[in-house]
DNA sequence: TTGAATAATTGAACGCTATTCAGTATAACT
DNA sequence: AGTTATACTGAATAGCGTTCAATTATTCAA
């Protein structure tokens, strides 16, 4: 109000609704410190509520139990996954340079954020009404940039169009999640460009050896260009 | 001990041996039950003891705590898991025979013991000594059957010996977990055939269309053929 | 068969944590 | 300033896993 009052939200916000989501943002915000460092079973509802600076009873105000707060730590780690995936993808034509790129950011946030995607694992895999909670809109909108990606590569014939496109995506996400906990589980520093790699060459051609496929397809029409020719002498010749 | 007695061990036991035996085993069984039932968080000891006909403080004397019951549990699961893929793997000798075996028997099993998988993933698959724990030595030993095959493909040239192992591994099992749950999600029965066909595929060549590597093989053994006729014909003219 | 010694079992009591709610303080509006 | 509506508080509640003093059953020597 007074005229000379810089904007500054961090201390005394005038507006109301700045007040309360201020306040919301301090309670998801020690929810996700509290969950990430002492997973969702022993990080204490006292915890997070002493951490945001507010009265235990405050948390039910914004958030109707332990599990709606999860939801909204999750729904902000979904939406920061889907912002960058969806940036990435946008200036980049080659299906394969598209899958390639999404699979390295996956495989990264996933190691990067490791205790947010345990919880995610740990929480929502297992409920029969995981579809009901919030994350479940925010995970689908992420994986629709990939269903995207593989669609229009099955019509430009870069995939084959007889697999079944959730068989894709299970293999892709699936692959990149175990491989991700894999580099977790070493320690270590995480190998991404030997993962994304090997990803890439399996989804090309398999695991048989030798990119057969390129290989030998340059033989046959070698061998074929080589058979026309004996062909056509041997046809002048009688 | 008395000669004449039949071996009726669910009555009246002899040896204390089997009675304390008996008596876990109807402890794992009610835990099994009221876990699958209710989920781990929802199984209440009060419940499982009751189940077991037993006290509640008894489950202490078995079990150091409802981890150690969850622990039992899943250990039984990997153990039929483990057994029946070492039999399956035996009598098969190519090691794509043996994959598409494991890969069926590990989604059916996944499928029809889903609950049981949930639990897997839900409180395994975060903790940080979890390597600590009675399953993961029974995951390894069960994850050992695929490795070997994996380690012999590559021997034979069967498959590409570049890729680390663990990384066709995460491929192999993420895959297929994924797909699991979506059998699962989708309801209706699931379609083991496609998601076994559509990973296989992917296996052998990738999800390029046209499983070029195997059918052009067989083109440029023909050609190949065919070309060595024209050129003896042609020998045979000059 | 006895009876002492040992082992197994019980269930009420304990501690811990998510959640509630009656009471209190703060803001909004006239 | 006074009044109402809104936001906040933290002690009280309830439900669960876990413990342990007391009780019952089993073993085994005499």
């Amino acid at each position: 109000m007074s005229p000379g009052e810089a904007q500054a939200p961090e201390n005394t916000p005038k507006t109301r609704r700045e007040r309360v989501e201020q306040r919301e943002n301090a309670i998801v915000a020690a929810a996700h410190d509290a969950f990430v460092d002492m997973g969702f079973e022993g990080a204490r509802m006292a915890d997070i509520a002493r951490a945001a600076k507010v009265a235990e009873g405050t948390l039910y105000l914004y958030f109707k139990n332990k599990n709606a707060l999860l939801d909204a730590v999750v729904g902000r780690f979904y939406e920061r996954l889907t912002e960058a995936a969806q940036d990435g993808v946008q200036d980049r034509a080659d299906t394969f340079a598209c899958l390639e790129f999404l699979a390295r950011h996956h495989l990264v946030s996933c190691i990067r954020e490791w205790r947010i995607l345990e919880l995610v694992v740990s929480r929502y895999r297992n409920l029969q009404h995981y579809q009901d909670r919030g994350p479940y809109q925010l995970n689908r909108r992420y994986v629709a940039i990939f269903d995207s990606i593989v669609s229009l590569g099955m019509k430009r014939r870069d995939i084959d169009p007889s697999l079944p496109l959730w068989m894709v995506r299970d293999l892709f996400y699936g692959t990149l999640e175990y491989a991700a906990r894999t580099q977790i589980l070493r320690g270590e520093q995480a190998n991404i460009a030997i993962v994304i790699d090997s990803l890439m060459s399996m989804l090309r051609s398999g695991i048989a050896p030798g990119d057969q496929a390129a290989v030998e397809s340059v033989d046959l029409e070698q061998i074929s260009r080589r058979l026309e020719q004996v062909a056509a002498r041997l046809e002048n010749t009688t």
